[in-house]
DNA sequence: ATTAGCACTCACTAACTAAGAGTGCTAACA
DNA sequence: TGTTAGCACTCTTAGTTAGTGAGTGCTAAT
């Protein structure tokens, strides 16, 4: 067990570790207003926390930095968030004005939250859970070519240009899309292609001939999986952290940040709260450099998105928690008054 | 003037320099299999074409670099364009096996040019000047949301959700609808808000009471200008370049490349044919240690839209030059097809 | 007109040095 | 017994020096 005195020494420490980049010495900590004690037992101190694994030092005469092991700690025990209420502020007014749209929230999310914190945000979603079908529609642009569209009650909209096969009677193709709207109307976004499988292929072939000619068409233009959406805001940002200091590193933040699907991947698993996965906690070798700061946002029942937060090891845990907290708990309210509205 | 000699070296120490990214020196150009001079008569000719101007050393003892002149002389009387086929077919490939929406070809355009030169490939457009109103709609989502949508006969979709204010009547919106989509059918969308203004204002008066206070919201759903659509590729392929040895360079760049509107305006002015600027020939500030070679891709009369490919000076012109020919050519003959099934 | 030869310049690297920040340990102190 | 002053030691960083090599410009010979 720490302590009391070992727990002050080390939040100091970390503390002062994530403003300035620099290890610190046991000198610089013993001026501080609030360490009554020199600089030997400082040292003395160090030695132990560092005997304990939450410090390390650079090299053997060097001041001391935070090992992952005592952020760990420090993100678990030592920061009691403050809730910021200017940020609250900044975050409460953009999601206000701004909010037409849910990708349009979620993109100025990503960049305010990067540009408050010089880290990289990334946002997952919102996926179309929740989404219910509104309306299925196709307008023939040419006797050859024609966009489908399809509309949400959350008002997301989607589309997609074809060109109509020979084969497809345009009147048909009419009446295929009234049987749809009529049989889907309401119908989870998810749920659509499955229904469509199940359901709707026997009806249609009633009513039209030559079904199985239509039905892939059909099936590309409305229930094609659409690309995860992921935001990523602030690329750049983070070149502004000391970390940065070299071009190698540089080069593969940026082949790293690349790679979405994997970090598309790594946000899916969040549930409630905020997970904070330090350096090699992350299960992707890529960012085992990097802290990943994790939290939801949702509607309702179900779970609509994550919004994360990709910084150093080094990173202000403190800032970053509850700013996030506070972004996500504004995007759930949002998000609840609009379903409130359309239900 | 340059005698048959200095061209032949200027070209070589060009090639040679663009190739390899070190100064090039007398001896190992001499070396070359179609250069039958000595080094020292090489470092004669060198010390004229740096007196003209078009070479520069990097320090006193250096081999020769060639100069923002050099470049220009190189561009314009040295490069025989050959047309390399097996980048046509790359190129020719995947715009016809992916041609289905303009900006789905446009953003792909941009990746594979990047990807083949290791440059940034910037395209604006395609703009919407040719594109002429098919459809306009609004749907509810509930009784105070609704989304209104756009779509053109060029695949062209867009959609802006917003709330719909008491003072309007659903009956009235639809009905405003109608005679939009009556008046404006057949329209340029660039036409589109100057015609609602000159003529529907008007006629919307007699069918409509209190048209006044939907003016607003109309233009707002269907009218607004839609901000200018810039695919930037590459970003992070650029950092391959040797130029980028130095974090404050990647820095500089990075910034540079997120003014994005000032990156547009510069592609706006294109006309005809290729143009390339070099270094301080261009007149924007932060690229002036960069060459920018633009080209435009255009449909029937109009121009459509802006292809360019930013590069550290060092660039290689001739091929970057001969992409970009295929490239806008290509785009140039699938729009022409498009248009040509859609009219 | 061309080229071999040579002195000279400058960047780059490695080796060395001095300064400074920080540590661990010992011994003195309250 | 916990705390602290003092000191020798370690290691990084920045600056200096010297040596090497690539390349040039000029001169004289071909």
């Amino acid at each position: 067990m720490l302590t009391e005195r070992q727990l002050l020494i080390l939040q100091v420490i970390i503390d002062d570790f994530i403003e300035s980049a620099y290890p610190v010495g046991s000198r610089a900590i013993s001026k501080k207003d609030n360490i009554p004690y020199s600089a030997a037992t400082i040292r003395n101190e160090m030695a132990d926390l560092e005997e304990m694994g939450f410090l390390e030092k650079t090299h053997s005469s060097s001041g001391r930095v935070p090992s992952e092991r005592g952020y760990r700690y420090y993100v678990d025990n030592l920061i009691a968030p403050i809730s910021n209420q200017s940020n609250t502020n900044v975050i409460k007014d953009f999601i206000v004005d701004g909010f037409f749209e849910f990708e349009q929230m979620v993109q100025m999310s990503a960049e305010v939250l990067s540009e408050l914190t010089n880290y990289t945000s990334i946002i997952l979603g919102p996926e179309l859970h929740e989404a219910k079908l509104k309306q299925l529609q196709i307008v023939t642009l040419s006797t050859h070519t024609a966009v489908a569209i399809l509309i949400t009650n959350t008002g997301h909209v989607e589309h997609r240009s074809f060109s109509i096969p020979v084969e497809i009677n345009p009147l048909d193709l009419e009446k295929m899309v009234n049987i749809l709207n009529d049989r889907l109307y309401g119908v989870p976004v998810v749920r659509l292609q499955e229904k469509f499988n199940k359901e709707i292929t026997s009806l249609m072939k009633l009513y039209v001939n030559n079904f199985d000619k239509s039905y892939d068409y059909l099936k590309a233009a409305f229930f094609s999986e659409s690309p995860v959406k992921l935001y990523i805001g602030g690329k750049s940002n983070m070149l502004m952290q000391p970390e940065f200091d070299d071009v190698d590193k540089i080069r593969s933040f940026y082949s790293m940040i690349e790679k979405e699907d994997e970090i598309a991947n790594l946000l899916k698993r969040t549930n409630e709260g905020i997970r904070v996965t330090i350096g090699n906690e992350n299960k992707v070798d890529a960012i085992k450099d990097f802290s990943l700061i994790t939290t939801a946002f949702q509607s309702g029942d179900g779970q609509m998105g994550t919004i994360a937060l990709l910084g150093p090891t080094r990173m202000e845990y403190r800032k970053v928690i509850s700013l996030l907290n506070i972004l996500s708990n504004e995007m759930t309210d949002a998000l609840y008054m609009w379903y409130k509205n359309n239900e």
